[in-house]
DNA sequence: TCACCCTTTGAAAACACTTTCATAACAGTA
DNA sequence: TACTGTTATGAAAGTGTTTTCAAAGGGTGA
């Protein structure tokens, strides 16, 4: 009862073990029809399922496509909980599945032992996700395995890329605040790295105020990670430090979430007492109370595009490019702002004048 | 330029590949302490990774374990959209990598082509979440494979289960709504399916009810789906046609929210007109604003254990385990009602009398 | 010095496939 | 009938490991 090989199934159609493996390769001009037919039944009958890590072995590739997820430090244990990545990744199965690929997902922290992975397990194809130590991705490039980076910066030619544009996106979350009266503007965010996407909508965002001539203030950037919890803690830090911001800039829907809660607690209101726009627009956004304004990003369509791009590198022609060549490397997706509940026109109201710089 | 094999590694030692397999595999014991220098300097130095696929091919094992997950099928994309999954995944990742397994994400419709997936690729165990039809279950056993099921009611004592007493937890969720003095108590769910959780659920809610002699109204079970749009449905339909409803059971965080999101819009609040107590506690119910009252599970605490029972079954000992041998084929977490803005007790205010049925 | 035993080593088979290449079979043509 | 060209088939080599088993090596005791 042991599982039957494919030199069961030759035996048994009595034919050989080539014959066998070009009808399941699909190689129907190496056989005729009426063998074809019946190792076609044997194979029926015998229930036989070809075994991946053999085919692996000789082909040299596995139909294995990593995805590498930053993994925070202290709790080795994945961001998936941000639902961003949920998201993206929903997004890559669905397409990945359908061409017979399937997902290997890592948490990853400093890259280190993932290059290894990649090795061993024969990956055609990897989608990375999150911002690594530069020696990660020489040993990429040593590699000579399809990537595609997501949301990454790295300048180099070698690796195809699926962003948004961030500088543009925090330009546009900034000026739609100060289009709406608002001239002190706070910034949360995670830790600008260079050449992160956090550093790009920080550019953005003093751009979009030194164009209006507004004062730029170090002091309304909090600095510190992408996580609900930074937004507590500056939400409270604002509340206390800082009455004269009326608009803040929250670089993630789930910091966004932080404020407003800190806000709450503090008796500020949202929207209006204070202003937040978020950024990406991930699926509870439009589920919050009040629903969250935000600059919207197609999380899902990145994972599909990512996944594409990857199948069209490994020779799958999942590409569904309508013929354009334009330039594969690097694919920058829309962006639009989504006006929901947590932004007011500042100077609405009645009491503004009196008490001019702040929220009383 | 090609990467390199044990075979060169043996070569550049002068030893033979028995040798370098042994020291790769930690069999210590048969190579003296020379050689095993000698060999880790050759693979060190020659950058050497082992190939999976090629012990895979002889093992007859994969280092790989199958996560499957629920899929729509209309939408032929995973529901990691539902943090649930998110946060259990990152539990299971967690531990996983730390032995050495890496993650096979699927997503499944039916079951069926999963089956020759594990087979296919030598899958080392599975986790598998959701409901699936017979014949899958069937398959499974069939696969001599170590498989944990979460929050399954299979009754077949092959399979290792994972789960909570869901319907204490439903009984729970609505007996705290009748404390606090609710008697007309809606329940919004998901499909009812024959052994799934939410019949579960529904049970305890029909238990409480009657235990209170209070009277059970089928029309106040809203049976759709476990989503977010299910809760806004629902919501707007008890608005319009179920003004004597003064709380509702949602049994999944999701379809709180939806719901409350939907009482908003009516102008209806929560807690002040209606409580609404979710289940899970999601990651983000305690971020919701009103935070959510729900009946809290330890979901990565579920994902961490689902490991670490598949690994000691595979013989890795993952099991924390403390001695105590209690039924393994059975692990049941505990769950606990957390208390915060979304219910409130009925009677507590003033007008009740005067609108006594209802929410006015 | 020899026999014996234990440790270390290496040759080779096995794992389940793919693919190349040679041959067999066959029909068609001169 | 012999030759050519085409197509269908199968033997065999190769893929990178692990593991068995036999042999070599080296020490010990007599």
């Amino acid at each position: 009862m042991k599982r039957p090989t494919l030199k069961d199934v030759a035996k048994a159609a009595s034919v050989s073990t080539a014959a066998v493996s070009y009808v399941l390769n699909g190689k129907h001009e190496k056989v005729s029809g009426e063998t074809l037919e019946r190792i076609n039944n044997v194979i029926k009958s015998l229930n036989y399922v070809p075994d991946y890590s053999a085919r692996s072995l000789v082909k040299n590739q596995s139909r294995l496509i990593g995805i590498v997820i930053p993994q925070t430090e202290k709790h080795a244990q994945l961001i998936l909980e941000n639902p961003w990545y949920s998201e993206i990744i929903s997004g890559i199965e669905g397409k990945l599945r359908k061409y017979g690929y399937h997902l290997l997902l890592s948490g990853v922290n400093q890259g280190e032992s993932y290059l290894d992975l990649l090795i061993q397990r024969n990956l055609d194809g990897a989608i990375i996700m999150g911002i690594y130590p530069e020696e990660f991705y020489e040993g990429l490039k040593k590699i000579k395995i399809p990537i595609v980076l997501i949301d990454s910066y790295i300048n180099d030619s070698y690796f195809y890329r699926i962003g948004i544009d961030d500088e543009y996106g925090g330009y546009l979350a900034t000026k739609y605040l100060i289009d709406r009266g608002h001239t002190n503007i706070g910034m949360i965010t995670g830790a600008i790295r260079r050449e992160g996407v956090v550093e790009k909508r920080f550019l953005g965002y003093k751009r979009a105020i030194r164009e209006s001539n507004l004062f730029y203030n170090p002091d309304y950037v909090f600095e510190d990670s992408m996580s609900y919890d930074h937004g507590v803690a500056a939400g409270h830090r604002i509340a206390s430090a800082f009455p004269e911001i009326t608009a803040v800039f929250a670089t993630a829907d789930m910091i966004a979430f932080g404020l407003i809660k800190s806000f709450t607690d503090e008796g500020i209101r949202t929207p209006d007492d204070i202003s937040v726009i978020g950024f990406d627009d991930v699926f509870m956004s439009r589920m919050f109370l009040p629903p969250l304004t935000t600059v919207r990003q197609d999380i899902k369509k990145k994972g599909v595009i990512a996944a594409e791009r990857l199948l069209s590198l490994i020779g799958e022609a999942g590409d569904d490019d309508n013929g354009q060549s334009e330039d594969l490397r690097e694919t920058i997706l829309p962006l639009e702002i989504v006006e929901r509940g947590t932004v007011i026109r500042r100077g609405n109201g009645q009491s503004l004048t009196e008490t001019e710089h702040g929220r009383g």
